[in-house]
DNA sequence: CAGTGGTCTAGACCACGGG
DNA sequence: CCGTGGTCTAGACCACTGG
């Protein structure tokens, strides 16, 4: 079973810092280390365990923090807004624009937004952050007709349902949606500061507007699954 | 960036396994450490990194094996049946029943199946492997009114979905469900064969007779996110 | 600059699985 | 019995962060 030093320890450590506040520093491997009596690679293994269990997070050079996960439900029901749904959660979100080119659409993207091949589209690339860590990462496709003046409404809104609420016209609700658990590679892993091989969601989503049904935006949007806890739900409810 | 000798190692591995059949043997971590000239540790690394990576399976005693993620699509059009479904990405599933008896219908069970609390329910649970190796642990409950004689019918049929279909003359499909990605804890790690913090989903699944939109029965699921690729897939699809 | 986590070495003993 | 992976020690150097 556990049975192991390093599973005891990790036990121990995740009694203790059960009640702790999220983004309260907690001791390193060293002091780990030296309060247990075992070796720096024993108290490694101990933390690191807490890592996959999502109790903490770890930045060379800065230490070792208490962590949470914020819950982020996929149903069909809420509106497809990362912002929204992570305040209601408690979290507080900030989003900070990569890149926003207008471009040819290209057929993949035209194909799932009922639009033309060719046409104008804004390709949009975003980060994500939740208390100031790097959560989201991906690329949002938005019609230029929908929304002429992205670039400068992105300056002043960042939420981009807003955005096509106030200036498109339009209540984007989910049309259709895709996700799945991956493990991060090179550009992901790097864009949201993890390592390769750490568990991250893909989430891809057409939205389309709740009056007309009509597609109005398509996000595809990595996740890190140590900072968010995305639930999927579908159906009719269980009431 | 990359840039640590056991990522090199590991994607020169990666690489070389790539064509291989999954379950084929591989090198062992002292096979690698000789191979390139590195300590056992930073082999060791390189082989957990591929297996993070839902690459290879590791197994003490026996050694390394290629490994694949079976595709497993959660939609609302599919009949929820966990055999076919495997079958259909071409594996083999293997279900094994672990207790099954005849229950009052908890309150929690009860209202997620519009059903009188107390009255007789089997309480199933199994675990379920694809080519052999565990992949999915949970319990059903199947309200005894739809099979009386559950046990008998699975001692010939391993197949929920196709019982319900014979014996209960209803065509299960979809109602509800909900899911999402958790690190194991004691009791799922050790019925799935893995470590504590191993990422696994919990899936929590109403399903209803199609014709009358009656709920049927309810499954509780975890499953081993390194052998399974969960996929949700929601909503009017993108053709 | 000191402290953190990331990587690495060269050993060691153990639990487990299969011949 | 031997080979596997799981755990552990006692060191070491590095990259990065913060004051």
């Amino acid at each position: 079973m556990a049975a192991s030093r390093y599973r005891e320890i990790a036990a121990a450590l995740s009694a203790e810092i059960a009640a702790l506040p999220p983004g309260t520093k907690i001791d390193g491997e060293l002091a780990v280390a030296a309060r247990f009596g075992v070796s720096r690679a024993a108290a490694r293994a101990a933390v690191q365990e807490l890592e996959r269990q999502f109790l903490v997070r770890r930045v060379r050079g800065r230490g070792t923090f208490t962590s949470r996960r914020i819950d982020y439900p996929i149903t069909s029901t809420r509106p497809p807004s990362w912002s929204q749904t992570l305040r209601d959660a408690g979290a507080l979100p900030r989003t900070v624009v990569r890149s926003c080119v207008e471009v040819p659409m290209p057929q993949a993207v035209a194909h799932k937004l009922h639009a033309a091949e060719g046409s104008a589209v804004w390709r949009l690339q975003r980060r994500s952050f939740t208390d100031d860590l790097p959560a989201s990462w991906g690329t949002e496709w938005v019609p230029a007709e929908t929304v002429p003046e992205l670039p400068a409404a992105l300056r002043s809104v960042e939420s981009l349902d807003r955005i096509v609420r106030d200036v498109g016209g339009v209540v984007p609700a989910r049309r259709w949606v895709r996700a799945s658990m991956e493990a991060a590679d090179g550009e992901v892993a790097d864009e949201l500061a993890i390592g390769p091989g750490a568990p991250v969601w893909f989430v891809e989503s057409v939205n389309q507007d709740a009056a007309t049904a009509t597609p109005v935006y398509l996000t595809e949007r990595w996740i890190r699954a140590d900072a968010i806890r995305v639930v999927f739900e579908a159906g009719a409810g269980p009431s």
